[in-house]
Order: C-alpha cells, then structure tokens, then sequence
DNA sequence: CGAAACGTTGATCGTCATCAATGACGGTGG
DNA sequence: CCACCGTCATTGATGACGATCAACGTTTCG
C-alpha cells in the first residue's frame, strides 16, 4: 500500500496558509528527499506525489520500509529522537511537492500545536504497528505467503512502483519475485498485464491460498 | 537487549507521587499484562521486573518484537491509535512491578503534560527506528549475521530470557538457534557456559565475522 | 533409615532427508 | 539493449528421529 495521511495534509496546508514558516519545494522523479547518514535538519510533509522511504545495509542491498504520498512525514523520527543522521533514504517516484518545515518550526509546532501533537502521535504510533506486523509475518511466513500478501494489500501494482522497488520491500531479488509471480500465475490466481503489472484474477482462490499456510 | 527508559521512570514516578490517579500493580512471571486482540482500555509502564512483548501468528508461531524493562510504556500504541484490539501480548518474564494508566488519564498526560508529550514521542520514534532496523537487517542477510548481531548487542543472556524466547526474537526454532549457536563455538567465537548460556570469547573475531558480510 | 538403582522428563545434538530461496548463465523476444 | 524466463547447481534453513545426558524423584533393598 501507498500510505497516505489527510488529516496531516490538511493541518500543514492550514499552518502554511497562516504562516511564512512553511513553503513549498519541488523535487524531481528520482531525487533524494532526505539521504541515510546526512544529517537532519529539516522535516517534510509530502503534498503531492510518491517516495519510497528505505535502508541501504552495510552490503549494498536495499530495503524499503514503506511508500507514501499525501500526508506523510518526512524525517521527524531522527529530529525527535535527537540523531545526528538519517537512518534511512527518501527517494521520489514521482514529480514531488512537499511542504519543509525546518527545524525550529518543527520545535515550535511540538511546543504549542496541540493538534499536531496528536496527529504526529498518532503517526508514529501507526507506522510503529505496521512495521512491526510485517517484521512479524516477513519472519514467520515464507515468501510466497508475503507475496500473496502484498498482492491482497496493494490490489494492484501502482505504475510508479518498479518491480525493483517491489523486490527490496520483500527483500529478495527481482529473479525471486519474478518466480514467484510466475508460480501464481501458474497457479490461476493472479494474471501479468501488458504494463508490466500483476492484477487478481481470482480473489477467493488467493485467500485460500493464504489461508492455507495457517 | 533488554530496553529501559529512565526518563520515562522518573516522570511517571513524580506523576504518581502527585496523583492518586496512578497506581502499583504487580503481576507473577508468566502471566500476561495485555494480550493480543483484547480491547485495550489502560496503558502501563514497568517499574521493575522484565518483559516480553510478541505477536502471534495465525498459524500458532510467535514472533518477538522485544524485551523491555524500567520504563518501557505497553499500550500506548493501541490507545493513540484508536485501536480496538491489542496488536501485540505483553509477558511478564519475572515478576513484575507495573504503573497503571487508566485511559483517561493518559489522555489527560496527553493533552496538559508537556514534559510526557514530548517523552512519549521520542519513545515512539525510537522504537520505529529501532524496529525498522532490525526488520532490514533480518530481511537482508542470513541467520548467522542476525545470531552474531544479537550476542554482539545482548553481550551475554540475561538468565530471564530463554532459548525458546530468543530463537523467537529471530524468527526461528529451538533447533536452528542452537546448531547456528554450535557453529559459533566451532569457530571459537562464542563459548557455552553452565547456566545453558552464552559468552563472547573471542570479541575481535566476532566482529570479523560480522563483516564478513559486507 | 539411607544409599544405590531405576525410571521419567526435558533439553540438546548428530545425522540425514527435504524444502525454500538464491545465483549463474544462456536464450528469447520486444 | 533490457527485461524476463528456463534450467540447473548450490546454499540456507528446517523437520524428523533417535541417541545421549543431566536433573529429579521414587523405588528397592541391605
């Protein structure tokens, strides 16, 4: 899923319109927002568009956390917790407007917003149950069970998402997912469309075979 | 590691000396302080003692997402979020001295406590990035690397936290922690004492090891 | 009564077969 | 040229099962 927060988007959008704190920034496809290990400064919230949040190990591989749009935070784990460097890289997907919000105003906002304070809250402890449910079920599961999985939750594959992408939030290669795939297909429960996209093809027959792994 | 938080200690301390609102509970090793699915109505934070928090699979498999201790707030997730169920069990791995929270005061702390607001966003966002990742390095590399991070951070095991409790911290059975952990002592890198635990031997080659994988 | 003998239990390990997932590499088709 | 797939070898991780061993309580017999 592209996880989006309009409850966070409009509060921003308020805050900007009555201050001069908050504008506005555009990025280009492929850029990055905040980059692992750079140190944090400022917060974003996303206007419009699609990032992909995700750790690059110590070995080079990729694993993406989450890919967010509307709504979403941008950086406000590292400022709060006081690090000195971002523990993961943002990267748009897509043409990217978001809103910066630099420090001191995020300072301010902690201090004074009582909205805001709950919304971010409420954020963090969200994404805190989300990772965790997946840490969980990513262990515990085999892949093919992940990969049925996301296909029930995302439905189908946004075109802004590569299957690259796809594979480091699985954390396996393109190759691994591929195979996957195919066995799905193999098996009549999904279909590959011309745009390089899986779509369901029979939904009662892929929660049967999630279930079956119970 | 076993997580603790003493800011959040002394806070709820100074809290529960000003109020009646907050009061001592104790609960025998073994039993649960929340449990999954149940519907959530107070928050705790441990004043003495050592728990475990985890997950339980559909499939009966249990996933561990941590051992906390002095400090740690349970709940608070489920309550910011509006939840109706806990996602998570909470065991009390000895006995165990809790501060109850009752909803209401919590959304009182919440919404007049500064000092709490802003301990309890910091908590949260450091749990996120902590549970991040761990998610991405047990995604990315194999068993071993995992095994070897945990001594490395654990140093040694604390004698509350059984074989089964770790081997579920990463994912695994009984039977793969310890031939993972025979591998170890093969290597001369770990040694197995009398009180069926751990310790580090040979540090340097440990690290070695470690990076080995990069 | 007390010490030796016995049986039970639970944890661990050796071994081997099996399954899950990957890597490598060449071929194919847009 | 690049994305994808077939194929096959290999590695990673698990499951099954029997053997071993220590801990502990109970029985037996001198």
């Amino acid at each position: 899923m592209i996880k989006t927060n309009l409850k966070v988007l409009q509060l921003i959008e308020k805050i900007a319109r009555d201050t001069a704190n908050v504008i506005l920034k555009t990025f280009k496809k492929g850029e990055y927002i905040v980059q692992q290990n750079e140190k944090p400064k400022i917060v974003y919230i996303i206007k419009k568009g699609i990032t992909k949040c995700f750790i690059t190990e110590e070995n080079g591989k990729d694993y993406v956390l989450d890919f967010s749009s509307a709504g979403e935070i941008i950086g406000e784990v590292e400022l709060l917790t006081h690090k000195d460097q971002y523990f993961s890289t943002i990267e748009a997907l897509t043409i990217l407007e978001v809103y910066v919000i630099p420090k001191v105003v995020f300072d301010q906002l902690n201090n004074e917003d009582n909205d805001f304070n709950m919304l971010i809250k409420e954020v963090l402890a969200h994404r805190l149950m989300n990772t965790s449910k997946r840490s969980s079920y990513q262990q515990i599961y085999p892949l093919l069970y992940s990969v049925l999985k996301i296909i029930y939750d995302f439905g189908q594959l946004d075109e802004h998402i590569s299957k690259q992408d796809l594979a480091n939030y699985l954390g396996i290669t393109v190759r691994s997912l591929n195979r996957t795939l195919q066995e799905l297909v193999d098996k009549k429960i999904i279909t590959i469309n011309e745009v390089d996209n899986f779509e369901i093809k029979n939904a009662p027959l892929l929660i049967k075979t999630i279930e079956q792994f119970y």
